[in-house]
DNA sequence: GCCTCAGCTTAACACTGTTAAGTGGTGGAG
DNA sequence: CTCCACCACTTAACAGTGTTAAGCTGAGGC
């Protein structure tokens, strides 16, 4: 490990980040499925192998960019709820930057919020397993339970926190998937979305 | 083709929709990436290459089944606007299909929803290309048209359509691939989720 | 009986993720 | 200075993928 980053260090760049930066950069641009490990490789100017010394394999290689996605948009989730305003108001600039972010790095987006992993990824590591992932949802949903009444029961607060998140969530999937489909302006398209969402909460 | 039927209807089956019930079932249960034109040949018990003289390759066989998943939501569409109804009910009724078929075959959800084809299918073949599902996309507009004031702009009826859509497909995906989250009672979320994007409607 | 030809198969190509085994050079110990 | 250990890295291979060129086979028409 000291042996390791010193030298390393000496050289240039972890070896490690130098992947993790290819990886994104590849991923972004041609999607996980057509990025080979080789190709991977041979645009770090390294050996397919040599890649396998720092990632157990591709799933891990990709999960390590999922975790950067999740913390990235928790801090600006934390960003939004540190200066304070009212719960409705948080709470709509909350989805407003979540959709946001999510358009400006599509890929990223796709990787932390729109891929089954479990379906590839036996040992289960969607948002729901990631701590960060997790401590997002949370942020949200204990915004919402703000935004409503104080008897509201556990269950209406999940279902209204998971309503809104649908929504938000909807939009922004729906274009980055077809983002070339005639969507209209899509301010005024986030804006009637989250909107009416958020608005709904009695 | 005239001789091709008359072969093959004489046997048992068009070895075409033998392929096709097949890669449906195996898709539904596996995934796309999982199941491999050697293990679909091997089921239905013929060498990989037979299936190669029917679909042009591993997507067009897969788009012959998308195909099928628009067919069967509009046909769903158009059976809830033949009984006729207000159009708030009639597009609260077709969301609520939409999402409840969405949930019931989540393979063909993915397959017709929520995947970005024209990532790896050159020649364009979403939703937004097919006939079918243009056509749904547009029995869902001209419904949010009705329920809005007769004067409304062009752009609003694309905004707001596209709002109610994004919302019911939010919750769709999300389901989809996140099933074992703690959603809360599916029925109830549906219901918050479908309500509070028509009932917005000005 | 022979020819045609459709339906199907065999065998191969170029790729994929992944790993066992090996190389080469640098740092430290004697 | 020599030798050894170790570690970053590579080579070569395995088993699997989508795909295709070429060949087989058996039934129908002449």
């Amino acid at each position: 490990m000291t042996t390791q980053a010193t030298t390393l260090d000496s050289h240039q760049l972890p070896l490690k980040t130098l992947i993790l930066n290819a990886a994104r950069k590849l991923f972004a641009e041609h999607g996980y499925a057509q990025v080979s490990m080789r190709k991977l490789a041979t645009t770090i100017g390294y050996s397919p192998t040599t890649i396998y010394h720092h990632f157990k394999d591709k799933k891990e290689l990709f999960l390590c960019l999922t975790e950067e996605t999740y913390r990235d948009f928790l801090q600006a989730i934390n960003e939004i709820l540190s200066v304070s305003k009212s719960p409705k108001d948080a709470l709509k600039d909350i989805l407003y930057t979540f959709v946001t972010m999510g358009l400006e790095n599509p890929n990223a987006y796709r990787v932390g919020f729109m891929m089954e992993t479990d379906m590839w990824i036996k040992d289960g590591s969607n948002f729901e397993h990631n701590p960060l992932g997790k401590t997002m949802y949370d942020r949200i949903k204990s915004c919402v339970k703000k935004c409503m009444p104080p008897n509201s029961s556990d269950e209406d607060i999940l279902v209204t926190s998971n309503s809104v998140i649908a929504a938000a969530h909807g939009l922004t999937s729906l274009l980055v998937t077809y983002p070339n489909f005639e969507w209209g302006p899509v301010a005024k398209l986030k804006k009637q979305v989250i909107d009416s969402a958020v608005d709904a909460i009695v």
